[in-house]
DNA sequence: TATGAATGAGTTTTCATTCAT
DNA sequence: GATGAATGAAAACTCATTCAT
């Protein structure tokens, strides 16, 4: 459970953290709808007032949760390497979402819950797709290309990448980034 | 929304189908735990009493969605034709899922809700895979090849067809399931 | 199940009767209240609107019951054999009530349900006083007595035979109606 | 009403013994069935939401008052004084079971409704029994006697005692336990 | 800050009863 | 007579949120 980054220290204001480490685990697990707040409370081993005194409104222990356990880096990655296959391998590795794999189930499925999570949802796929689209061009000989299939690898790429862990839970079939870089790599280096 | 596919003739109880019509509306739209069955009833134009009548609890309806609404067709898909591209972009239009774009967001942010869910999401990613892997042997000179490659394909693909419309929802791009075929198809040729 | 006195025949409102024979036994089970008239319905084996053809209202099946399947016989018993005990022990034995274990459990249990019931209850108590009296003063030498030990010999022994079966159900022991018979007779012959 | 036996003095909190004198005066008038959780809440002056708050279902209800307000006392009584009349009138009066009138009527009435309850007077019964069945055996001449009479007549008075209430309310007739300890004692006496 | 009792609006569920066929 | 869909009032239960201490 928790943001998995790390044990917290035992500081004055740890009950926060470990009412956002339940939240976590539960909304992960169960739903942010289905999860009552003295849920929270229990797993969190604090009393249930006290998730109202960190978090006004329920919906406030999500948003906080998004926007304080994910990440989306916003500075560019270094001049891609040499090839694309690599560079979008790399990409996979280099994740530009700080998130643990709960976190992301939550992205993905509390979408509709509330607008920040959504908000939140399509910033990191732009970021994703637009990164993928730069290091898939690198594949793409003398830089032309088909847009079309370079759009569709950029999406289907950023698609894997965020959805990975929803699909495996859901489906029980893990899928392999590198593998799918290599691929899509490969496929656009076909045509330009 | 409503079963999308053909509307029912009215006839003498169709109450029940009226009912599964405005949960799947709803059900796909604001989620399971936040649709009300007094919702649904007034959606669907009956009496509260009348959703208990026909699925005495809540959750039967999202059950009852899921399998009289979803069908994952058992009956192989003819040879495939000349090329493994053509054969991919023929599974994605003949999925052999039978699902109105509303179901296949209940199937896929419902999963955990109920355990009926999950399994049928299981047979239909199963089914998808079992036939893009199929398609893309197709692919592959000699029928030797990669199989790490080919079940990474075969995964992605399947993925992109289960999850097209959600991936939409979430992100606002539509990803072209023919280009992804056709990526996909032109990959694993380069191997093999 | 059933009043247990013989089968019926399958004659053309046997459905009646298999709806006694249902509530009775649910009746006597779960009591009034906790049983639903569907189940009713569903023990007997009959459509649920049939159980509202034969009983407008729920209540009226308990009073049915009641009013047919329990029978306070008003023939005083023969005139008494030789001595007090045999007297009580043979009013043991065609105890002036004719009703099954089952209707006796729901005569005692939905006695504040309905005036009916308690109206009867109060007739077969009072009908089983007067003859266990009865039976008593045989035991009395010369007739004469304490009125107050009568009376409670009595009332313990009406209370003995009406509740046997609850009694036995409550608390796993089983009371000998002949012994306390018995017992009775003796204790009042000591005095007098 | 309430227990009955003492009024609790008007600390915080005391609207959980509120709720339970409430609900023992309810289930003891009209039974557990047909008492509406709301109508608890209203005769203890709490809002509704506060029954749930300190027993989670209806039933909690039933259990905490069997549990919180019926005592079968462990200790045995002294050493019975010279007559088993008396030993069985000092039983009567000191009966190994606290628990007010109403709660005698709802142990009795809703044994079915829940194991607890049922388990309760198994106890209270046999605990009775045992102490009848001691204090009768003074009465036996040279310590002698038959165990089947010592049997019924014990488990009559232990009947006596516990249904008191009960005979009492559903019959009109009052059975005075002293009188009935002296009839059993006197008929033991004859035996031996 | 911290706590858990208190509140009440909303939801699910139950079920007797009606009624068209 | 027979049937099961239809109805709605009432009940149980849920739970976010408030608040006195």
């Amino acid at each position: 459970m928790g943001s998995g980054y790390g044990r917290r220290v035992d500081s004055p204001s740890d009950a926060r953290s470990r009412i956002l480490d339940a939240a976590e685990e539960l909304f992960a697990g169960g739903g942010y709808d289905a999860t009552p707040t003295a849920r929270i409370a229990a797993v969190a081993g604090v009393p249930k007032g006290l998730v109202f005194h960190y978090f006004p409104r329920k919906i406030d222990v999500l948003v906080s949760l998004v926007d304080e356990r994910t990440l989306v880096t916003e500075e560019d990655p270094e001049p891609a390497p040499g090839d694309a296959a690599r560079a979008l391998s790399k990409l996979a590795r280099r994740l530009p979402l700080t998130a643990s794999p709960s976190m992301r189930r939550i992205l993905f499925r509390e979408a509709d819950t509330h607008r920040s999570v959504k908000d939140r949802i399509h910033g990191l796929n732009s970021e994703i797709i637009r990164r993928a689209r730069f290091a898939l061009e690198l594949a793409l000989p003398g830089g032309r290309g088909d847009a079309a299939r370079l759009e569709a690898a950029a999406a289907t790429f950023a698609a894997v990448l965020l959805y990975q862990e929803s699909i495996a839970h859901l489906t029980g079939h893990t899928i392999d980034a590198d593998v799918v870089a290599d691929l899509m790599a490969t496929a656009l280096a076909q045509f330009g």
